[in-house]
DNA sequence: TAAAAATGTCAAATATATATTACAATGAAA
DNA sequence: TTTCATTGTAATATATATTTGACATTTTTA
């Protein structure tokens, strides 16, 4: 009996957001952050794992909730 | 005229969430979401800045929503 | 009370988020 | 088309989140 592999993935949806929001770009959007663009970048590529600060600043700039932008999904491997 | 200068501190409950969740050490929690005991400790005494995997993780197990765990506060200093 | 469990903390090592610089690809506007 | 803004991406460097191992202090429990 072997316990199933959990992958737990974090999934965003800040690019969503940020062209729903309209009118800004990447480069705006990591300037508000204080992040680079190619950092903001690769959050929005979902490539990395940014720390809570700065997703607490995505999302009080992007006017969306935390738990609206950043989520967990769990996938059975 | 200067612009004020202002901090954007993260704050966490992690510690109280915890704590009324009942029954469950820092080790535990640490062990739930994959982290060592240190690194548990020293989140809930914001002494740093995890990743929103963490954070999502924390969330899940103590069953408290991500916005109520981590925020910004806003300081003039 | 003593013993055990839980917590706080330190130093050193490792992993990885983020910065920097640069350039190619895409899309929009002239 | 040509130009310009935006986006995707790569290599290397730096900062810092996280690990490991250890020990002292505090809290809990017998």
């Amino acid at each position: 009996m072997v316990k199933p592999v959990k992958e737990a993935a974090v999934r965003n949806k800040v690019k969503i957001a940020r062209i729903e929001k309209g009118n800004l770009t990447q480069g705006d959007l990591a300037k508000l952050v204080g992040v680079t663009r190619q950092t903001m970048n690769l959050i929005e590529a979902q490539k990395y794992n940014p720390t809570i600060r700065v997703c607490l600043l995505i999302s009080k700039h992007l006017d969306c909730r935390l738990d609206e932008l950043f989520w967990i999904e769990e996938e059975e491997l």
